[in-house]
DNA sequence: AACGGGATTCTCT
DNA sequence: GAGAATCCCGTTA
């Protein structure tokens, strides 16, 4: 499977644009084991000073928020417990926003995957959690920093998701206001997708 | 140098 | 539904 690299500059929309249209795009990892992929399902908006439940939220710049604050399109891997979570970078340069990637919906590299992930039972378990997806494609805390318009770990060109549902951020519920904020985007009806609540999907 | 909490996942009840 | 796993990072001393 051949995947067509995206541009450079499709990162240099505003971040809820980005979370949106970045729903359909292929995310890519290529390592020694071979490569492997996902339609992109969910996705969160984390905006820069003034959101609260973003790492940087009042212009925090430490270690670990640096690549936020450089330009838009660069990887920003982050630990969560026993697990690495992975965001894109956006706002541009000096402005710390980004959009996590919440699930992706497997298109390549499924035996691997399976590999990858021995607790997952059921093919959706593969990739339908943040922490899941960066297992089942491989991507580690090292890909921190990368360009994200080519390899080893890259978006592509997909198929634009027909319908888009809006909700609240997962997680997140020690934010004050910005729990409220609409700024998760999915993929209707898509199994992969992390969570469904009753009268939204 | 120590402490506390988190954008999660898994297992068991 | 609750609790554990288990670790990085930011804050405080």
């Amino acid at each position: 499977m051949s995947w067509k690299k995206i541009k450079p500059e499709f990162f240099d929309q505003p971040t809820l644009e980005l979370a949106r249209n970045l729903l359909g795009k292929i995310l890519v990892k290529e390592t020694e084991e071979g490569t492997a992929a996902g339609k992109i399902v969910e996705t969160e908006a984390y905006k820069g000073p003034g959101d609260r439940a973003a790492h940087s939220f009042g212009n925090r710049r430490t270690a670990r928020t640096e690549v936020m604050f450089g330009p838009s399109g660069f990887t920003y891997t982050y630990v969560m417990h026993t697990h690495c979570l992975v965001n894109v970078v956006s706002g541009g340069d000096l402005n710390p926003e980004a959009v996590l990637i919440r699930a992706v919906e497997p298109v390549e590299g499924l035996e691997l995957m399976r590999r990858r992930r021995p607790k997952a039972r059921k093919t959706v378990d593969l990739t339908n959690g943040p922490g899941k997806l960066t297992k089942a494609l491989g991507i580690v805390k090292a890909d921190y920093g990368r360009p994200l318009h080519e390899p080893p770990l890259y978006i592509a060109e997909g198929r634009a998701a027909e319908e888009i549902k809006t909700g609240p951020r997962i997680g997140i519920d020690n934010s004050g206001e910005a729990r409220e904020y609409l700024w998760r985007f999915w993929e209707a009806g898509n199994p992969f997708v992390s969570r469904f609540r009753k009268g939204i999907d």
